[in-house]
DNA sequence: GAGGGATTTGACCAAATGGTCAAGATGCAA
DNA sequence: TTGCATCTTGACCATTTGGTCAAATCCCTC
C-alpha cells in the first residue's frame, strides 16, 4: 500500500502513529519550521527541508501528501503554543501581576521560538491564507473574552481606561517585535534576546513602558 | 543596441531618463511593491509583476536587469520615506510633542503605506539579505544620534527614565503593527486603519499609551 | 525465519519561472 | 520623410521544483 492513510493494523499504542512515524513526523516539521520561517511559504523548498530532515524528498511526501500539507502541519503545530500565554491572563489576579506576567511569557516565547514567531508574522502578512478561519474564531473568541477582563479591571478602578484591544495588540506588537525584527535589533545593539542581559533589560523596558502607560507600577521580580 | 545601460544621446532632460523610461520604471516600481509586499520575494513573479505594470515580461526585464534588481530598486525606493519620521525629532521640542508627532506619523504610513510596511518587514524577517549594510550604517548611525536626543530629554529631567532604544522599538512595534498585521487587526476588530475613526482611535490609543509610559501627558490634537 | 505490511528511495514527469534574443514597432531629430 | 535609437514583444531555453511511481529494503509478527 502507499501512502499512510488506511492504517491496516494501526491499533498501534499512540494515537495509530508507529514509533517511525512518529519520529519521522516530529523531524520534518522541526526543518519545516526552520525553513518556513526562514524563507517563507514559497521560497522554501521540499528537497531542503527533507534534507534538514535527514531524509529524502520521496520519504517526506509519504508523510505530508504535499507542502501545503506539510506547511498547514506545522502551523498548526505552533499555533496552540503561540496563543497560550494569553489564556492564562486571570480575571481575579491584580493587573500588574497579571500583564506584567503575561508580557514576559510573550518575551520569552520570542525568545525561545522566534522562529515560529516569524512563521505567524509571515503567515499574517501574506493575508492569512491558511489561519484566517482561526483568527476570525478561536482567536477573536479568546481576545473578546480577555478584553471584557480588561474592561472589568478598569471598571473597578484597579488600572487607568485603556482601549483593550489596542493594548493587546501593544503587547503583540512590542513582545514580537523582538523575535520577528531580531536581526534589525542586532544591527542596531549588537545583542538579541539570546543575550541573557539583553533579555532582562528588554522585559524590564517593555514591562515598565506598558503599566506606566496604563497607570499601573510594575511589580519588582529580581532586585536589579 | 539592448539595455540602455549605455544611454548614447542621453543629455535627455532629467537625470538621464526619457520620459517613457521614467513613466515605466514608475509603473514598474508600484507594481512590484504590491507583488513583493503580498507575496514575498520568492513568491513573486517577474511574469505578474509586468502584468499588472501593463507590459511584458520582456519589456520589464528591458528596464531591470533582473527580478533581484527590480526587488532592490523597490526596497530603495521606499526606504527613504520609511525611515523618515525619524528624522525630524527635533532634540529642542517638548518630549509630548516631538514624540506624539512621531508616532502620528509612523500611523500614518502605516495606514497610507502598508504595503511598504510589509515589504520592509519582510525583507529584515528573511534576515535583511539586501539591506543590512543600510540598518548596520545609516539606520544605525540615526538611532544611536536620536538616542542621545532622548538621552538628553531624561538628563534634562524632561521625561522619565527609559532605555532610548527600546522606546524607539516599541514605537517602531506598535505603529508598524497595524499595517503588518492588519489582516488579523481586521479579523479581531473588523476595522484597520483604513477606517478613520479606527485611524483616530488607534492613534489616540498608541499615544496616549506610550506617552503615559514615559512620564509624559499626550497633548490634546483634537477635542474628543 | 518467512510473510507481509511499513518505510525508503531514485528515476522520472510536468508545470512554473527567470532570463535571452532577434526581430519588429515606435518616437523623434534633422 | 527619413534614419536611427529607443522601446516592445513573442518565441524560446535552462533550471528549479512539486509531485508520482514502481522497485527495493526494513521491521515486526507469527
Amino acid at each position: 500500500m502507499t501512502g499512510l492513510s488506511g492504517q491496516g493494523s494501526e491499533a498501534h499504542k499512540n494515537g495509530g502513529l508507529s514509533r517511525i512515524q512518529e519520529r519521522n513526523r516530529s523531524l520534518i516539521l522541526d526543518a519545516a519550521l526552520g525553513e518556513f520561517s526562514k524563507k517563507g511559504f514559497s521560497g522554501a523548498t521540499v528537497e531542503r527541508i527533507a534534507a534538514e530532515a535527514g531524509m529524502s524528498k520521496s520519504n517526506l511526501l509519504y508523510y505530508f501528501s504535499s507542502k501545503e500539507a506539510i506547511y498547514k502541519a506545522t502551523l498548526a503545530h505552533i499555533l496552540e503554543v503561540w496563543l497560550a500565554p494569553l489564556k492564562t491572563l486571570d480575571p481575579s489576579g491584580a493587573p500588574s501581576q497579571e500583564l506584567s506576567a503575561y508580557i514576559r511569557q510573550k518575551i520569552e516565547m520570542s525568545a525561545e521560538f522566534p522562529e515560529a514567531s516569524r512563521l505567524f508574522a509571515n503567515e499574517v502578512m501574506q493575508g492569512a491564507p491558511q489561519i484566517l478561519p482561526i483568527l476570525e474564531g478561536e482567536l477573536k473568541r479568546l481576545v473578546t473574552e480577555k478584553s471584557a477582563v480588561i474592561e472589568d479591571w478598569i471598571t473597578a478602578g484597579k488600572m487607568q481606561r485603556v482601549e483593550p484591544v489596542h493594548l493587546i495588540f501593544t503587547i503583540w506588537a512590542t513582545t514580537q517585535h523582538y523575535a520577528d525584527f531580531s536581526i534589525q535589533i542586532k544591527a542596531l545593539t549588537g545583542k538579541d534576546l539570546s543575550d541573557p542581559e539583553f533579555f532582562r533589560e528588554t522585559v524590564a523596558s517593555v514591562t515598565a513602558l506598558i503599566l506606566n502607560g496604563i497607570g499601573l507600577t510594575p511589580p519588582q521580580d529580581t532586585p536589579a
